[in-house]
DNA sequence: GTCTATCTGCAAATGACTTGCATTCACTAA
DNA sequence: TTAGTGAATGCAAGTCATTTGCAGATAGAC
């Protein structure tokens, strides 16, 4: 069984450890936007002495290397996303909680932009925008 | 002596106490970009009986009024800028730490789209955009 | 002046995340 | 195969910005 996050973690001169691989199982099952705590729970329903230090610092090497985005949904916690699954932004209102989700492509004008003007590379491969939708604009 | 923010507290039925006078004091003398216990420790040269956690309740009143803005520059704490003196937008280079500072019209258009095709009024007015300046693309 | 909901002060709590350190173990080179 | 070794894990304790519960104080209304 070859998992894609294995390799990436092998060409990086990474140990491929049981926790590592549970943890790489457990994400890439995964459609949604995980927390470090609900990695944790769901590897811990097969094997119940996984640490959650280990899922932090597993979560915070996948992120180096790209498998995965974080982004910030507003529940003071960093959500994760496997980044292959789906490229894509979010709309959140503050108002009635809606989610309302984003191409990719979206944020490609201004990436551009600040490539062309500023010389710089904005790191925007995930991001949340916080607002009010039409139905809530009036509040 | 009449403070700007003084007439936004009493326009929303806030009550105008002596903390919050002196915190709005403190934070029209400032032109940067001040945490909670910056406020705190400010105000307290003056008067030494001021609490943290009122300083932490005033500027979240501020912020609901449009007073000040929040932005996280990455230093694990919120930091505020008064909303009046300067509206801008800011890149931070992961590489070497630069800040760049741009102005506010640069996220007019994603705005703009924003509103057209999603009906969503993006609460986007201090933004910090985390990569990599020039000098520091390579790496 | 009186009244009362709002504010403040204080101390304790929160909670996501980090860290120090001893132990274990995945890889590598012989 | 087998040591050898630096990297990874487990655990418990720590961090620290921010929040909260509650009792007492007070701004503003009448
Ligand atoms: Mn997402
Ligand atoms: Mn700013
Ligand atoms: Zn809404
Ligand atoms: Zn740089």
């Amino acid at each position: 069984m070859v998992i894609p996050g294995e390799q990436a973690l092998a060409e990086r001169g990474l140990r491929l450890t049981p926790q590592r691989m549970m943890i790489l199982e457990a994400i890439e099952a995964r459609d949604d936007h995980f927390s470090a705590e609900e990695i944790y729970a769901q590897v811990r329903q097969r094997y119940s002495h996984m640490n959650l230090s280990t899922v932090y610092r597993t979560l915070e090497i996948l992120e180096q290397a790209g498998l995965v985005t974080q982004t910030d949904l507003g529940d003071g916690r960093v959500r994760y996303h496997w980044t292959e699954k789906s490229r894509h932004h979010h709309l959140i209102c503050q108002g009635c909680g809606q989610v309302i989700d984003l191409e990719e492509c979206l944020l490609a004008p201004l990436k551009e932009t600040l490539r062309r003007d500023y010389g710089f590379s904005a790191n925007i491969a995930h991001v949340t925008i916080f607002g009010r939708c039409a139905k809530c604009h009036e509040v």
